[in-house]
RNA sequence: GGCCCCGUGGUGUAGUGGUUAGCACGGGAGGUUUUCAACCUUCUAGCGCGAGUUCGAUCCUCGUCGGGGCUACCA
């Protein structure tokens, strides 16, 4: 049995809990449900901690941090060794497990090979607390033991746990599982990945918009490559060619703009269905005033909408923007207003308006035949015609392409929007005359 | 300070005792173009440093420098 132990060292909340397997689930990772929380094996840590008494293995004490640290300093930087107390001194103490004098521990790391730390420098550790509950090295030990796990895959800063783990595991006298330490993330500074990097969780990743699928393959990469220098890879190959010795032991700086670089790619190769599920699920948690929009729309409309946005949007939290207008009445971009409509582009605007009245179907190839026609016979440029006809419909500057758009649009609403431009236009020309 | 890990362009990586050191992101230039993207072509920049081993080191060894992690009666 595989255990993945989680680099949040904070201690395991049933909300934080809940919200680690809220990522796994968006990641559409397999997992066993049913850790066991410390509470529910209290006894059974007892038991242990009885057990390594009894044989002497562990030990009373009561040393604080300065001692311990005193000791080490008068004892050439050799690890801690205190000394067992008995009868009512004993009371109230601390545990701690006796670690050998001679020798190492040697960590047998499926990613870095041996790694030996030496007995004689290790400091006999605290398993348990002069309350009686129990230490997290001590904890985990056991739990591993006892649930018969097999493999322990977590990151680097584990590591140097991973001796006084081991050194429970041999005063048990129980064969412990492999480990596989990962190179830890870091963020632009350099520094282990948090909160403060942005970006720095699996939740966040989703709010920002990647997809899963996306998400899955630029981690893989990270620590990891292909021999032939792939790049996108779907799950299966993901899974069929990934193999845990092979990752490098280097941390690793993440790069948001290669997810986004790679995120675009899994975008625009989605089918529309899911696209379209992607989408809806992104505007339901995150824009909920505009879900309702686009749920009353129908069927083929959104179907629709996603067809012409897909090659646009990197992420999913863009492409709500590019086709809002097609849902809703947009408000106007004062500043693409302004840059767009110019006096100049009256005329145009207006003859672009009298072309389209006629056009017999309000579909995107007779739409585009019937507006370059009429570029060509005018000697107008695209750009003083299609553009301003853009900020007309969607109310600014950027859209998925326009005769789409138009198409998307319908012919009523369409018309209506540039003839409001239209008039807008006039106006302000007056005004301004 | 102590213990431990790591070191190929700005970033992620591939690779080799003799290579024009490959790929991808980014950046630059050009092309395409109705906006933004996307797309195409092309350029850019790297084996941290110093010794040693060797006919020959990016690759092996040692040292050094640099980066990182851990250093609780936290997890």
């Amino acid at each position: 049995m595989l255990r993945i132990e989680d680099t949040d060292r904070e201690r395991s909340t049933a909300a934080n809990v809940e919200q680690i397997l809220d990522a796994l689930r968006w990641l559409e990772l397999d997992w066993d449900e049913g850790p066991l929380s410390q509470y529910e094996r209290a006894d059974s840590h007892r038991a242990r901690l009885a057990q390594l008494l009894e044989a002497d293995l562990a030990y009373r004490d009561t040393a604080t941090a300065t001692e311990v640290k005193a000791y080490k300093e008068a004892n050439d930087g050799r690890g801690y060794r205190g000394t067992a107390l008995t009868g009512l001194e004993a009371e109230g103490a601390a545990i701690r497990l006796r670690v050998p004098d001679e020798g190492e521990t040697v960590v047998a790391d499926l990613i870095r090979g041996e790694i030996r730390f030496r007995n004689e420098l290790q400091d006999d550790p605290v398993i348990a607390r002069s309350d009686g509950s129990v230490l997290y090295n001590f904890a985990v030990a056991v739990d591993d033991a006892e649930m018969g796990i097999t493999d322990v895959i977590r990151g680097d800063d584990h590591l140097s746990n991973t001796p006084r783990q081991l050194l429970v595991f041999a005063a048990l006298g129980i064969e412990p599982p492999r480990y596989a330490h990962l190179p830890l993330l870091h963020g632009p500074d350099g520094k282990k990945l948090s909160k403060r990097h942005g970006a720095a969780s699996v939740q966040e990743l989703r709010e920002q918009g990647y997809l899963p699928e996306a998400v899955r393959n630029y981690i893989a990469l990270l620590g990891w490559g292909t021999d032939d220098d792939t790049t996108l890879m779907g799950t299966d190959e993901l899974i069929e060619r990934f193999e845990i010795g092979d990752v490098g032991r280097a941390s690793a700086i993440f790069d948001e703009q290669k997810l986004r670089w790679m995120n675009g790619r899994f975008m625009r190769e989605q089918d529309l269905g899911s696209y379209e599920s992607r989408l809806r699920d992104h505007l339901e948690r995150d824009v909920p005033e505009a879900a309702g929009a686009f749920a009353a729309a129908s069927p083929p409309e959104r179907r629709y909408a996603c067809e012409i946005v897909q090659e646009k949007a990197q992420v999913v939290t863009e492409v709500w923007p590019l086709i809002a207008f097609l849902f809703t009445e947009p408000g106007m971009d004062e500043a693409a207003w302004k840059k767009v409509m110019k006096p100049s582009v009256l005329e145009p605007l207006a003859g672009g308006l009298e072309v389209l009245r006629v056009v017999e179907a309000w579909e995107t190839e007779p739409l585009e035949t019937a507006l370059r026609k009429f570029l060509e016979s005018e000697e107008l440029s695209p750009r003083k015609v299609l553009q301003p006809i853009r900020v007309a419909i969607s109310g600014g500057s950027i859209s998925p392409g326009i005769f789409e758009s138009l198409s998307a649009l319908g012919r009523e609403r369409s018309l209506e929007r540039i003839e409001g431009a239209v008039e807008r236009l006039r106006t302000e020309q007056s005004a301004g005359a």
